[in-house]
Parts: structure tokens; C-alpha cells; sequence
DNA sequence: TGCGGGCGAATGAACGATCATTCATAATGA
DNA sequence: TCATTATGAATGATCGTTCATTCGCCCGCA
């Protein structure tokens, strides 16, 4: 059975969301454990340290983000149609609860990012792979992967998490001039 | 006459390196005060906080930023030649020392950025009023400045950050994308 | 049904390290 | 000489982490 409480649970949405309101700074983990309603104790029960839960919480939010885009994914439609559907999914998940968007910008810069990315890596990134489709590939402007990336879903995310709300038309706008930038002339 | 050794400024390269480098996890002020080669009370002879020498450190950085793009503005000529000169100097600046690259996306993620930011406006940042003429808004796609921003400047300074090298046909083939990505079809 | 033994989960005070900041004192140079 | 600048040990707060102790629950046995 499982427990009326799911405690990991609630000490990863805890820190979650104090990195995302305050930065690292404002996560300790005692902060961490009174946010989630347990002792500070509680939290080296489940997490052998603030690393791991870092991890941990990192790796719920790339999966729950890959799930939201792959879901109905268009496989077999034209590269353009599916760019737009993994902009868009990506955008309205994160916009959904802005928290996790603030996550990622807040863990990018912090020296939790090296191991966290090198286990997301190891474990294989969905949303990585869907890139590689050589039709896409094909009409893509000659600049490396990272700055393909920094062009489209960089931009969604950090726009997020600064707070910009775009309407459905903007959000639209926003994909296909990203299309735009990333595609040959 | 100027000293032999200008201080303030030796402790806020400190800073930005230090930033740049670790985080500010890694910039304390005892930190920052030894790699500048001085003690730790020097640094508060100079700036009340260590508040006051990130905005210090920020608004320097800005400052050089504005200059170096601001040389040679070819203020009459057409849009897409403005755009260009805009973000080839700026990168090329930034690309220089990466160090201030890095200390700015450092510092967006942390809690000094509020304030700083204040202070820059306060204190009238050239860069802005440049991207406010009329003919290049005219040409630009109907989304919010910090969409815009973020598709551009922010795009570049962040793979400087990130430490992608581009030569230089690849930083026009980027300078290119980004006109498109901000320009009405 | 009632009981007690066992065990993982939970607790929070305590620890050593490190932080920003202060200040009494010394050095500098005009 | 005297005002300014530089020093670095000391201070109190806060950090991540530890650990002796308690709690809550399920099991076999009577």
C-alpha cells in the first residue's frame, strides 16, 4: 500500500519550489524540510544529501517535461508541425506551473548543474533523441546543437521563468519565428 | 595623481572572476579580498556591502558593454545593418572576456539582480534607448521587448556564458537567425 | 482477540565550517 | 604631524550534516 503521504515527494516539490521563489541561496535545507512539514532529519532519511535531492528533483522535472511533449507526438507529420507541437507542449507545461521553469534556470547556473545534467545524460533524455531526426536535421541552419537549443527552448524557458505571459497568439508567433531562426533561408 | 595600484577596481575584477568561475557560492568577500590581493576589511573600505560591489561590478561591466557596442554605431544606416553591428560587437566584446558574460547570467539567477537592475535603469542604460528607434520597431514582430531581447542579446550572451566558440561565419549565420526570428515574415 | 517484540521512518538539538561584517590597530603619504 | 587607507582576528548568524532517541505500525504467538 502505499503511504497516506508521499514524504520524497514532498521535500523534492519543497525544494522545487524554494529554489524557484528564492534561488539556492534561500533553499537551505532546513528551509527545505519546514516548506515540506517534516524535520530536518527527515529529508537524509530519503536523500543521502542536498545533491541527491537536487538530482532527484531535476530528473522529475526533465521526465515530467518529456512526457508532456511526447504525449501525442506527431511522429510522422512534417518537421515544421512537429516543431511547433514540441515548442508549444514544452511552453504550456512550464507555463502550467511556472515553478519547475524557475528550477531549471536556477539550476543552470549553479555548481549542482555539472552532476545534474551528466545523470540526466547518462539516463537518456527523451527530448534529446526527438532532435536528431534527419529530416529535421536536414533544414536546419549550420550552427551547433547548443545554439539551436539557446534559439528555441532556452528562450521558452527563461521567458517563463521571468514571468512573461504570452497569449495563445503570441505564443504562436513566438514558435514560428524561433522556426524562422533556426531554419535555412 | 592616481595611485600605483587602483584598488576598488582590483577587487571588483576579483569579484567578477570569482563570479564567473564558481557563483557566487564561491565569491566570498574573504575570497574576493585574496584574489584581489588585499585583506578582507579593504574591501569595505572601498564599498559599504557586499550589495554595493555587486552593483558596483554590475554597472562597470554594463558601462564597457555600451561603449563597445556604441563605437562606431552607424546610427543612419539602414535596420538589418544597426541589428548587425548591435550583436557582432557585443559578442565579440563579450567573446573577448567571457568573464563578464558569466558573471552577468550569474547574476540574473541570484538575488542581488533585483536591485542591480534597479540601478541600471536608474542610472539610464544606453543599450536600451539604442533598440527604441522607430524605422527598426516598425520592422520587428509584435511580442513583448523581453521576448525580443531574449531571441537576440540574451541568446548571445548566454552562449558566451555557456562557452560555445563560433568563428566568425558562424556568428553572422547566428546574427542572421536572430533578424529573422525578430522580424515580421 | 490481545500482546509484545522488532524495525524502518521521523525527529530536532548539536556540530564544525563558513559566511558577511566589524573594529582596534598599524601603515602610508602629504 | 595627521588624515586616509589597509589590516586580519573576532563576532554572531546560518549552512549542511549527524545521531541518539522516539514514534508508528505490522508480525507471530497465545
Amino acid at each position: 500500500m502505499s503511504p497516506a503521504v508521499d514524504r520524497p515527494a514532498a521535500i523534492r516539490r519543497a525544494l522545487r519550489d524554494l529554489v524557484a521563489g528564492r534561488g539556492f541561496h534561500g533553499a537551505s535545507m532546513g528551509a527545505v524540510a519546514k516548506e515540506a512539514g517534516v524535520a530536518t532529519g527527515t529529508a537524509y532519511v530519503h536523500y543521502e544529501s542536498k545533491d541527491e535531492l537536487v538530482v532527484a528533483t531535476y530528473l522529475e522535472i526533465k521526465a515530467e517535461l518529456g512526457d508532456a511533449v511526447l504525449d501525442g507526438y506527431p511522429a510522422d507529420a512534417e518537421p515544421f508541425d512537429r516543431w511547433h507541437h514540441i515548442l508549444t507542449r514544452a511552453y504550456r507545461h512550464l507555463a502550467a506551473e511556472p515553478e519547475r521553469a524557475r528550477f531549471l534556470t536556477q539550476l543552470e547556473e549553479s555548481p549542482y548543474y555539472e552532476e545534474a545534467h551528466a545523470r540526466l545524460v547518462a539516463a537518456g533524455d527523451p527530448l534529446t533523441s526527438i532532435g536528431e531526426a534527419d529530416d529535421l536535421q536536414a533544414l536546419i541552419v549550420d550552427l551547433p546543437w547548443e545554439v539551436v537549443y539557446a534559439l528555441s527552448l532556452g528562450v521558452a524557458v527563461r521567458l517563463i521563468a521571468a514571468g512573461t505571459a504570452l497569449k495563445d497568439e503570441q505564443l504562436d508567433t513566438l514558435v514560428t519565428a524561433t522556426w524562422r531562426a533556426v531554419t535555412k533561408p
